[in-house]
DNA sequence: GTCCGAATATAGCCTATGCTACACATCCTG
DNA sequence: CAGGATGTGTAGCATAGGCTATATTCGGAC
């Protein structure tokens, strides 16, 4: 066997395993990114103001309603979601647990950002895509952290 | 006209335009995510090996060599690499440029994260996907808050 | 009750990211 | 220097997530 070379490196890198699982779950995690922030929507939605259209979804998520009208079809076929023709959008039992998640998450974010000196305008805009990555690990270390500066 | 109500609301939302511009802008970073990790990748490999075969890449970003080919691509579509046949991958200026800036962010991300309380692999694994979504006013802040506790 | 603007549905197109399969090149090893 | 293991290139397929354009349907103003 060719003796795998001790590897001249000038500065360490990880195992190879253990980056590609972590590549991988930074995948997955992005792919739950629009479920996540779709569900968390339309629970605000439908909290302030008893309905969640399509069109709504589609101002505030920034996008054509077309696509909007796509990403909640994934919801429907995931079973977060259901929709009456010309009616809105519901969540499911399983729809608002997800929402419920994703919005605690969310805030911890945000405060922990805050609390470590980001101004709060530029906290809300990370955490929207910052809040996709943080583990179940993570979270709790900020509410740790969180709770001991109180 | 109909007089928009006030919005009977149990919890505050954001508004519109504000939140849609968080959600456009976290997709434009999740569109820049791979082009960076794998820049970042390729000049940690180019560091560590001398070379930057396309399966060592692949490999380690835990994708088929056909997906690592294409991705590839597109970083020498965008300016980022060049590659000869048979040969590897390597940065342009631009690539190296990104990969710097890319790895300083991730290391502050880690050393961040450590700062609050995350497990060190925890941290590692998150840090993969939350450094896409840290704008320099939130690095900036990191910083200053790892100098303040040293 | 009619009509028109707004909301909704649907179709078609595009790019980015994955994958598998297969063909060809390279490079060790014996 | 022959052959097999490994690396590369490429084709074909699928899904996700964007878009525009076009047709319907709804619902409120008159
Ligand atoms: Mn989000
Ligand atoms: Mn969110
Ligand atoms: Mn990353
Ligand atoms: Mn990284």
């Amino acid at each position: 066997m060719p003796e795998k070379q001790p590897a001249p490196s000038s500065h360490d890198m990880p195992q190879e395993p253990a980056q590609a699982d972590r590549f991988c779950r930074a995948r997955q995690a992005r792919s739950a990114t629009l479920l996540e922030d779709y569900a968390e929507l339309i629970a605000d939605l439908l909290a302030s103001g008893g309905e969640a259209r399509t069109v709504d979804v589609a101002r505030r998520m920034g996008v054509a309603h077309a696509t909007a009208v796509k990403t909640i079809a994934r919801l429907k076929r995931e079973g977060l979601a259901t929709a009456l023709p010309y009616r809105g959008v519901f969540l499911t039992a399983a729809g608002h647990a997800l929402a419920d998640r994703v919005r605690a998450r969310h805030r911890l974010v945000v405060e922990l950002l805050v609390a470590v000196g980001v101004p709060v305008e530029d906290a809300e805009a990370d955490a929207e895509g910052i809040e996709h990555h943080v583990s179940d690990s993570t979270l709790a270390a900020f509410a740790g952290f969180l709770q001991g500066r109180k």
